[in-house]
DNA sequence: AATGAATGAGACTTCATTCAT
DNA sequence: AATGAATGAAGTCTCATTCAT
């Protein structure tokens, strides 16, 4: 009766639960938090709604563990981004940026999840929002405060939340248009880098 | 036979309508759209429940109203502060970015409103939200087109989501900061100013 | 300030009265009862709620109203066919049901308000209802009593029951069929009399 | 995965359906329709809101599970009926009017929520009423065309539903009348058949 | 580890009726 | 006579969560 732990068990575990959070993402990016039930989760994912609060507390909870999943996916986008771009500074922040962008525009539920359908829920889910937002601001910062001299005087938080806002609010409406009407995500892309390099003060051309 | 409905009477029911409205407008601000329930609105404005649904169809309809009536009012506070600004297109820009981050920070329940919990929620809603920000969007992009020589080559739409976008970030983070920790809101609204101009090619100083 | 009740001010109320009533009953018979609410007769009538509270007491003082004026408007046309009947009991029976089936045929409204949704509502109604039906019985009954001869040791107010329920069902399916299936009314009442008039011993040819 | 699903829970979750089913017949046949609410069937029943919603989409749901239901046990009835009457069509005839009369008035919430209460409701319910009477109506006129020299040149599916028209009106007024004044099932049954039977040609005393 | 029947608080909404004008 | 704004009781239904199996 007391059964072990195996390696295998673990593994079919850890499974299960992916495909629920997967099957969570998906729909809480489709419909929005509250029109996305806990049942409907579970028949999505082929599992049931036992197995559902095995695996998480109850439904904030998974809309959190899909908040920080996708904070980390974005984390490590564009961590390769940036080390796909080299060493110069500016290269490193355009890839950035369009790093972001490419990477959202090819997994809108994430997108959605993350930009649309998180902000007016709970004071922890909204937390978590923040902290993930924080945190690319925080890097955006970073990075503006290694070149001060293009911007002198600039408030850096100020500058960083506009950075990210204007990703957001572009990405967003490239999200809500139709198909047919988008432009490539490659052009949305530049020309998102474009706006906010310039804002700090570098000029088309230079790096 | 209809000499019933007097002036009077039907002031009356404009009050009374507006009274509901504005308390409505208090609550989505405070708590979001789901966490405001129609017994709640009807409590806070000293209404009815029945009152309440013969001057709205539904919950949905009141968003509706309010997201509106927050969009007029946003208008009318940025043409007051274009005109003030006087007859020069930069110092207008600057005026409308002043404008609406001062109008939006005296009105927080208004912002949250229209920033934060006007977001994943009915489709009816979200393009009531998305026809207020084209607006903007509009606003923005007539502006640029008219100073061309700025920004050749960009995509105007999206340069103008993007300086809808960094607005609105900076606000919604400004808004959900402690009081303490903020800055003035005409702080705010010079940084927001400074990086939107400079990201479309106006070097400080430059008019 | 102290009006007299004038003779054209009496008729323009009744007028008012009846207009209503009329709407009533052709929102009850189209919709049935429950589906059938105060404001949407008052729109229908012209009227306004104040109106239809002075002249009714409630919703179901409509519904009654509209029963008896049912009740009588048969009892009228009943009583005319009748006598256009002549003088033979025969005669006078098959005239009856004819003039029964005729009349409710003509009037779709009326007769799905006695027949079809005047059953399963309050009591005073189901009292209404029953004692129109009833009344018919009796006629029925009183005619079947003076022709004893034809079905010795029957009881008679079974009998008249049958024949009332036998009109009923047939033209209850007869106006549930849509209009392109229906036979002509005078087909269906010659075939209900037929049976009425056979299952208390009326041989076909007979008078 | 799916072994927790053993017949004894599958046999627990029947009956408790058939709890519900059961208390609502009783309110719908006493009460009707529209005064029968569901916190109240499930007060009846011991059950809970949650598990009628469980079981039955909505009210009109269990309404029709009811109709349905009826439907199905009146029709066993009359076959048993039918069956224990031997081979003679005209003994099989009297059988099942008998049969009917005497279920339904064994069973007064199933018959008033048959003949009285299932009347004037939604157009789904409606059709499912339709549905039982046809099938009653169709089962009478196939008798019927088997013995055509009864009655030559009458149309049969009107004299069905007169038929059937007579037993439902007979049985609703015996219904309504308050228990002493109601004279024996089995006399009504008989009066019914002798009715109907020689409204279709048959002489008392023939078969 | 897994299942899904069961629960009930609480949301939204309708509509008959009243009453100040 | 007439109006229609105002009321609130009461109804239907959803869905996150628990727990016996």
């Amino acid at each position: 009766m007391a059964y072990h732990t195996t390696p295998k068990m673990a593994k079919r575990k850890e499974a299960h639960r992916a495909r629920i959070l997967h099957a969570a993402i998906h729909l809480f990016g489709k419909l929005g938090y509250h029109a996305t039930t806990v049942p409907r989760i579970v028949r999505q994912s082929g599992s049931s709604i036992g197995a559902f609060y095995f695996y998480f507390r109850n439904k904030e909870d998974v809309f959190a563990a899909a908040l920080e999943a996708i904070g980390e996916q974005i984390a490590a986008a564009l961590n390769k981004a940036i080390v796909a771009a080299g060493d110069s500074t500016l290269a490193q922040m355009r890839a950035a940026v369009k790093g972001l962008v490419i990477y959202l525009s090819q997994h809108p539920a994430e997108a959605r999840v993350l930009i649309v359908e998180s902000s007016g829920l709970t004071s922890r889910l909204a937390n978590i929002r923040r902290s993930i937002i924080a945190s690319h601001c925080r890097s955006v910062e970073r990075v503006l405060a290694s070149i001060p001299h293009l911007s002198p005087g600039a408030n850096l938080k100020v500058a960083a939340s506009c950075w990210v806002g204007a990703v957001h609010e572009s990405l967003y409406q490239w999200l809500e248009a139709p198909q047919e009407k988008r432009i490539p995500a490659e052009s949305l892309a530049a020309e998102i880098a474009r706006f906010n390099l310039q804002a700090i003060g570098v000029r088309e051309g230079t790096l």
